[in-house]
Parts: C-alpha cells; sequence; structure tokens
DNA sequence: TCTTGACCTCAAGTTGACTTGAATTCGTAG
DNA sequence: CTACGAATTCAAGTCAACTTGAGGTCAAGA
C-alpha cells in the first residue's frame, strides 16, 4: 500500500499533527486508517491540504473551504457556487491592488502625515458613504 | 468644530460603537473629545477607518496595521517596510489569482473529482516538498 | 419635566483555528 | 525484550477581534 503515515504529510505540508487532527475532527479531510495508532493517509490528502493552505492565505475559513472543496464523495459540484467565489476572489485581488498602491504611494509620499497627502486621501474616499453634513 | 458624533462614524463606516470603542482601547484610533458621554471625532478618523478595513480584508491583523499606519504623530514612516508589505501583497495577488484560476477550473472541468484533474493537480503540486519515497 | 434612545464602562463571553498537557500506546532500533 | 521517540486521546487553554450584558448617564423632544 502506498499510504503517507502522518510524519510524512506533517514534513511534506508543514502542517502538524494536531492541526492534521484538528481537520479530521472538522470533516476537512480524512484519514484512510491506522497503522498501531498512527494515522496513514492517502497521498491525495497532499493535494487537498496545498488546497486548503492556498484558501486560507486568500482569506476563507475552513468552513468556506469546505463548503467550496469538502466531503470527497461531494457527487455534484456546485459549480454556479465555485465561480462565484471566483469573482470574489477577483474582487479581493482588485482590493489588494488598491492597498498595495496605497502601500507604494504613502512610501513614496513626501506628505508628513500620510493623511496630509491628496491622492492618498483620494484612494481612501471612495469606500465611504457620504454624510449628511459637509465633509 | 467639526467633529463627528460617533453615531455619524458609525453610519459612514459600517463599524459598530463597540469595535470604534475596541480600536480606541487598542490605540488604533483616537477619540477628539466627548460631548456628554459621546465620543466625537476629527473627520479624518474616516479616512484611518477606511484604511484599517482596507487592511483587514488585505489578512493584515490589526497589530500589523498598527505598525504600518499606526500613531498619528510618527515622525518618519518606515518607508521601507512599507514598500516591503507592498510587494508581500502582490505576492498575495498572485496567490489569489492561482487560487481564482483553481475555481475556475474545477468549475468548468467535467473530472468526477476535482482531484481527478490533471490541471487542477498541477495547479496545487507546486507547493509541495518533495516526498522521499515515490510518489 | 420626564421619557427615550443611543451612548457609556467594565467584565465576561464568543468564534475560529489551533496548541498544549497529561496520561497512554505503539513499532522499531539496539 | 526493552527503551525510546513519536503519535494517540481528550479536555482545556490561547489568541485575535470583537460582541454581549448589566447597570448607568446624558440631551433632546413631547
Amino acid at each position: 500500500m502506498n499510504l503517507l503515515d502522518i510524519g510524512e504529510v506533517v514534513e511534506r505540508t508543514g502542517n502538524s499533527p494536531s492541526t492534521l487532527r484538528y481537520y479530521e475532527d472538522i470533516a476537512l479531510i480524512s484519514s484512510a486508517g491506522r497503522k498501531g495508532l498512527r494515522r496513514q493517509y492517502e497521498p491525495d490528502v497532499l493535494l487537498q491540504l496545498a488546497l486548503i493552505a492556498l484558501s486560507k492565505s486568500a482569506g476563507f475559513t475552513l468552513d468556506e473551504i469546505a463548503g467550496m472543496f469538502g466531503g470527497k464523495a461531494r457527487p455534484e459540484l456546485p459549480r454556479a457556487q465555485l465561480r462565484h467565489q471566483a469573482a470574489k476572489i477577483d474582487v479581493q485581488i482588485r482590493r489588494l491592488g488598491e492597498l498595495r498602491d496605497t502601500l507604494q504611494h504613502v512610501a513614496d509620499c513626501p506628505a508628513p502625515t500620510h493623511l496630509d497627502c491628496k491622492s492618498f486621501r483620494r484612494l481612501l474616499t471612495a469606500s465611504l458613504k457620504p454624510g449628511s453634513k459637509s465633509a
């Protein structure tokens, strides 16, 4: 059999054993069996964990991730929902672009306080609801 | 004076009063005074909060945000550090692009389980340390 | 004047994502 | 065969980022 010992999974993914157990508790991954007490995993778990890591770094909660990819035996993928998530990520990407530009700008701007800088203010003012009173 | 009542800040930023108080507790923002008991803020707080929201959505902790922008009176911005952060965000953007593509792909892919799909696997395998044993 | 609604303080509770600790059990190297 | 290292369970702890609750205070309108 070509199962992976938990130790190998730990080493290759960088997750700690307790994290793997935790993920199993919440049914994000599953182990294929035991050798003695030690969990053994199917090699695919490596990909699953990579996907989980990627999604986490994208700001998704484990619940959301489970919703996107959870349940190995999921018969019919919620394709529409996946596309929706992809679109949300696109929004996120644009937001990050904004933030990156903002940071770049703050780093380059000669204004003493960033709040004094015009284009910095412009970058941020978008997200605000207009006040009823004058600005 | 043109100070903003906390109620207005709440309405215009979407933060709850308790959040504003919390941010003040941890010195992320400051209030300019009180009217009766009610906190009053300088209008700039709106920009600060927009920046905080943006940064949070980018995955930064409040601590990190405080590190980047905290302390109104910060005399010398850590420009190098800001550029570094900007670069990190760029990495994050690329990662998100990957995830978006992955999701798109999974949504479009005819393979019954996403783990069965070749290009899906290829997208993920990058992040894994090579195993000493055969794959 | 009196009521009401939105704020106040302070402590404690919540959620997500794990980690830590104590007591235990394997499988392998010696 | 025995000791060791690494994994096991289960409960409890931790950290960030807030929210909630109890009890209190104000300022504006009927």
